[in-house]
DNA sequence: TTGAAAGCGGTACCAC
DNA sequence: GTGGTACCGCTTTCAA
């Protein structure tokens, strides 16, 4: 039982390699009777063919290199299913690098991906990286890349985002209407994400007539179920006259929602409670969350898509393409008479 | 700037292909000085070497193929953390296979990873795979394979596992002490996990003098918060006089936590509710489950290393390696005094 | 110590 | 329509 190749294939059928080779990729002047019996060996031979050598030759390796902070945390695995869905499709395979945060992984993973010959790359930068990822340009610009979540370099890069202002703003909408005294905001570390929501946020209040003070801004500096603990622990230290908190991660929110619940105040009859994200479980929760939903699985598709047109195109220009979020209520918000 | 090679490096150091290729590969015999000198033009050249043309010859791809049923859920990805931290170490890029369970496509990844050559597989067979799989044991014969979560052919194939026997008995245990009246079994769909979890529950109640009878045991089609949901329902639709749960898994705890508290039974003041996973979340929930862990970014370090180990040694006797699972104990049980 | 040459398994060009 | 053959970029004998 020893491998069979192209060579096997041709003396067996007592023709060249090349025509087994042409035979078997439906080469067009190939006569079909030929094909039909030359297939045939091949089946019943078990030929698999190489794709090392073919990509060899074809210089193209059908791998795709994913860069990503993180899989936990229910948001990336969604990305990740909507990646694979087209990809397999197109017979691409996913190189999964998972850079956990940590900018010396990060280094490791975009040179080990330059080394790999992947055919394209699909990178979410981390906030800290973005300085890092210079370095690697000269090697990206030669190689399909793109951005997603985070937006960097458009011009030269096609963009896959999320419009987290109108996500904010869809937030802000809804609160204004469910509450009538002062509406929070709860962040996360300054930077994007956190300032593109919280932009939307404060110009769907004023539209409404409402108004978003300094104080009720409020940052964290992760986005974790902790700080959403910590944060709403400190504003209900300082201050009672609010009635709604929109928090820009769903983790977030569910570290609020429980520390609220422990001081006695209930969701949503003494306040109303927005998040971000739209996790798998959020639904799931004593008090489903309402929430602004990314379109995760969209995301890995668009942008899987779009690679994969770079790919094939050999070349194209870069795109800004900007997926919308929708406002998905449930019953952490009070709903008004 | 076109793409510098071996060749390209040959000329400019004026030796031949090879000397460069030892050289770069620190051959022992080669003159240090001749070493120095082309891997300072190497470096000049910023010189990658091609993966591709490399693993052509070495028959080698440095690949591993995962392949599993699902991300989402949150289970996985802590599992492909465990995998990663390992495999970078080893220079090992992961290629990532969901299957969706899916028969379809799970037939299609296989034939994949056996025609990629990559180096190791990783699979978690699902259980209507398992017929399916029998198709390709040819092949993975041939390519070192671990199998992992369910068990498979341990004496073929190196198996790493939980302990889901053990964890059954932790969580029976535990409810034997927090419960006066019936405790109930819920179980997934009936296969692997569930039977050994419910066998070990069942020796753990007997063994405090309890007894389990077959009306106590209910059994789902899928592990998910709506099967949860609807058993619970059914549950309290027919007796009342229960007063402890072992759900196979935390999602449909979460779903029959949910149903419980629509009907007003209290968790854990009237019913104590042990799940069965430890899935990132459920420490965050309103009331943080009591649940037996998996310790899931462990199996996937240990299966990444023994699966690296085959294939470094070339070939090596299976084995099966058991992990064990850890009872958490939060607030869905009551504390007897 | 070095280098020429033979592959690895395909693909594709160009004669026939 | 078919097949011989020259690569792809690298590793690895084996002879010099």
């Amino acid at each position: 039982m020893k491998k069979v190749t192209l060579k096997t294939i041709a003396e067996i059928a007592e023709v060249g390699v090349s025509t087994v080779s042409m035979s078997l990729n439906d080469h067009p002047n190939i006569n079909p009777e030929t094909k039909k019996r030359i297939k045939q060996i091949a089946k019943e031979l078990n030929y698999v063919p190489n794709i090392i050598a073919r990509a060899m030759v074809r210089k193209q390796t059908s791998l795709i290199g994913v860069v990503i902070p993180q899989i936990e945390g229910s948001f990336y695995p969604s990305i990740l299913e909507g990646l694979e869905d087209i990809f397999t499709e197109k017979l691409f395979s996913t190189v999964l690098c998972v850079t956990n945060h940590s900018q010396e992984k990060e280094h490791f993973y975009m040179s080990l991906l330059c080394d790999k010959h992947v055919d394209g790359i699909i990178i979410e930068p981390s906030r800290e990286f973005i300085g890092e990822i210079e370095n690697f340009t000269p090697y990206l610009e030669k190689i399909p890349t793109i951005f997603t979540l985070q937006q960097y370099k458009p011009d030269s890069f096609t963009n896959v985002i999320v419009n987290n202002e109108k996500g904010g703003f869809l937030a802000g909408e809804h609160l204004a209407e469910a509450c009538e005294e002062r509406i929070l905001f709860v962040g996360g570390p300054k930077g994007w994400y956190t300032n593109q929501r919280l932009k939307g946020f404060q110009v769907a209040l004023e539209k409404k007539g409402r108004s978003l003070s300094q104080e009720d801004c409020h940052f964290t500096t992760r986005y974790t179920y902790e700080a959403g603990r910590k944060v709403a622990a400190e504003i209900l230290s300082q201050k009672q006259d609010f009635d709604g908190i929109f928090a820009a991660s769903d983790i977030m929110a569910m570290g609020i929602m429980h520390e609220l619940r422990e001081k006695n105040i209930r969701v949503p009859e003494d306040v109303s409670l927005v998040g971000f994200d739209d996790l798998p479980f959020v639904s799931m929760l004593e008090v489903p969350l309402t929430t602004v939903a990314q379109p995760q699985f969209e995301l890995g598709n668009v942008m899987g898509q779009k690679l994969i047109e770079q790919i094939e195109e050999y070349h194209s220009t870069p795109e800004l393409i900007v997926l919308e979020p929708t406002l998905i209520v449930r019953q952490s918000t009070r709903k008004r008479i």
